[in-house]
RNA sequence: UCCCCGAUAGCUCAAUCGGUAGAGCGAGCGGCUGUUAACCGCUAGGUCGUAGGUUCGAGUCCUACUCGGGGAGCCA
């Protein structure tokens, strides 16, 4: 029955030709006796035109006042029209109601947070998610496109496991037939036994993390790729990371450049993203972090809140003098919808004004052996315009499996790659302690059962060779790319601490 | 675990010093042959998160609780 159905993106294909679509309504707008319907099919959107006596009028009085998704069949005639979405409209001959949609609960209007997370299911179905999961499509088969063509094996990882990777406490604890077993926060320690194998291998799938994090950056459930190559060195690893995700940008704005148009992400930035990127060590960042140009970075930052404030109070101030006046009921509306918005974005720049000072100081402080803060890699990120990887970090605030830095040993061998415009961290990663002795010694030192260990240590006991790897979250990604402010719109289901709704 | 903010119509938000509960969108009815989150007119829609307190009077002030948002720590 529906074998003759067009898609609205190969409409293109069927210009002065008569088709039949099939789909949802996004919005109509009857307009006496014509009707404008938006239809959505899960490939684009065509904007539908019904003349009234061109339908029997039943019909057309049954789609004049057809609900928000609601799904039907149209046939038309295929004609270019620059004013139309998409380019093409359809000069509707015909329709036939499948299923009318009621009360649609999402409106055309802003809604919360909240509201659409309960409403996940349909949520689903609008443009800005529409766009963004097209874009992780991209980036999905980029990722595996980049590893297969470079030499690297598929090596799935375990989802349940009995190893840690990072420092315990933030797994999550399942009941393996009265055993204790976990999710898996990271694929790594398996794959290092593959890359001794294979040489270069990746696994690709979600982790799990038991953080108790309520930020824009977490989810307890994500999708990391991770690489790991054998007989590499930092250099080469920070070579592979930066070409990698340079080709994933590559190929996004090669075939998302109309999603990303829609989202309004910055798609002359991520020209700009090709290697090399920026390198700092982590005592370069400290010495970035505590100076002068740091404060002054900031309180030029301050300094532009502060104006953008003060325009938007100007605006609010005026439009409120205006609705005190004698005018038109229409310009009270619009004037009160003004200030819906402005009011919002005031709030945003209050926060922000309020964070600046308390970031500022957490930089100034900052002292050489803590761990690099949200904040702070906030501030370096956005000084640069294209990725900067971080390495070398204290020995004290990294895991026990990083590789010591032969020159230096208070630091290892690792780096975390920064997205610009102050999105922050997308990729962790190090080389990993391939000597016997040191990595025996990291074990006792962290207190760890060695007999747990035992199996990690034989890869160092069998011909052990440098080896590195990293870890890249596809959503932090994913929300770098398509200027999402929250991960949680950039995977179909999210997880989030203390929530699970579908 | 800690810090900050919030909860008012189906949704997004107003309500000035404590004094009659408002707007837009959405819904319903009517109008309109080129609309782009259309527009114009009309209608319906409320236990102001819960419990207590102060007061002649509480959406507004105080206390506790519940739920939500953002951030710190930690991380992809």
């Amino acid at each position: 029955m529906f074998k003759d159905i067009v898609k609205i993106s190969d409409l293109k294909n069927y210009n002065e030709k008569e088709v039949t679509i099939g789909g949802w309504v996004r919005h109509s707008r009857p307009s006496g006796k014509l009707i404008f319907i938006v239809l959505r099919d899960g490939s684009g959107l065509c904007q539908c035109v019904i003349e009234k006596g061109k339908i029997s009028d039943e019909l057309f009085e049954q789609i004049k006042r057809v609900g928000a998704e609601s799904s039907l069949t149209i046939t038309g005639m295929v004609r270019k029209d620059e004013r139309s979405v998409g380019g093409y409209e359809l000069v509707v001959s015909g329709a036939r109601m499948l299923s009318e949609s009621v009360d649609y609960p999402i409106t055309p209007k802003s809604h919360g947070i909240d509201f659409l997370l309960k409403n996940r299911h349909l949520h689903l179905r609008s443009q800005r998610q529409w766009c963004i999961f097209r874009i992780r499509h991209t980036v999905i088969n980029a990722i595996r496109q980049f590893f297969n063509d470079n030499g690297f094996t598929l090596i799935d990882s375990p989802i349940l496991t009995g190893i840690v990777g990072e420092e315990a406490g933030s797994l999550f604890n399942v009941d393996y037939f009265g055993m204790p077993a976990f999710l898996s926060q990271t694929g790594q320690l398996h794959l290092e036994c593959a890359a001794m194998s294979f040489g270069r291998v990746y696994c690709f799938g979600p982790t799990f993390r038991a953080e108790k994090s309520k930020t824009r950056r977490h989810l307890t459930e994500f999708w990391m790729v991770e690489p790991e190559v054998a007989f590499i060195e930092l250099p080469g690893l920070l070579e592979i990371a930066e070409n990698f995700v340079s080709f994933i940008v590559k190929r996004v704005l090669e075939d998302n450049e109309a999603e990303l148009k829609t989202l309004d992400a910055d798609v002359e930035s991520l020209k700009k993203i090709v290697p090399p990127f920026y390198r700092l060590t982590y005592t370069q960042a400290h010495e970035i972090l505590t100076s002068q140009k740091t404060q002054d970075f900031m309180a030029a930052q301050l300094a532009d809140f502060v104006k953008t404030k003060q325009e938007i109070e100007e605006k609010i101030k005026a439009l409120e003098t205006e609705a005190k006046g004698q005018i038109k009921q229409w310009r009270q509306d619009k004037i009160a919808a003004e200030l819906i918005e402005l009011r919002s974005d005031l709030a945003e720049i209050d926060t922000k004004i309020e964070n600046n000072p308390k970031h500022a100081k957490l930089a100034s402080e900052f002292k050489w052996g803590e761990d690099l803060g949200g904040s702070d890699e906030t501030i370096i990120s956005l000084m640069h315009d294209k990725p900067v990887f971080v390495t070398h970090y204290p020995r004290q605030a990294k895991a026990f499996y990083m590789k010591q830095d032969g020159d230096n040993p208070k630091v290892v061998q690792n780096f975390d790659m920064l997205a610009p415009a102050g999105f922050g961290e997308i990729i962790g990663g190090s080389m990993r302690e391939d000597n016997y002795d040191v990595l025996l010694g990291k074990i006792k030192e962290h207190g760890y059962k060695l007999e747990n260990y035992e199996w990690y240590l034989d890869l160092r006991r069998y011909g052990s060779v440098p080896h590195g790897g990293f870890g890249l979250g596809v959503e932090r990604t994913l929300a770098w790319l398509t200027g999402e402010k929250h991960i949680r719109q950039c995977i179909a289901f999210p997880r989030m601490m203390d929530k699970i709704l579908i």
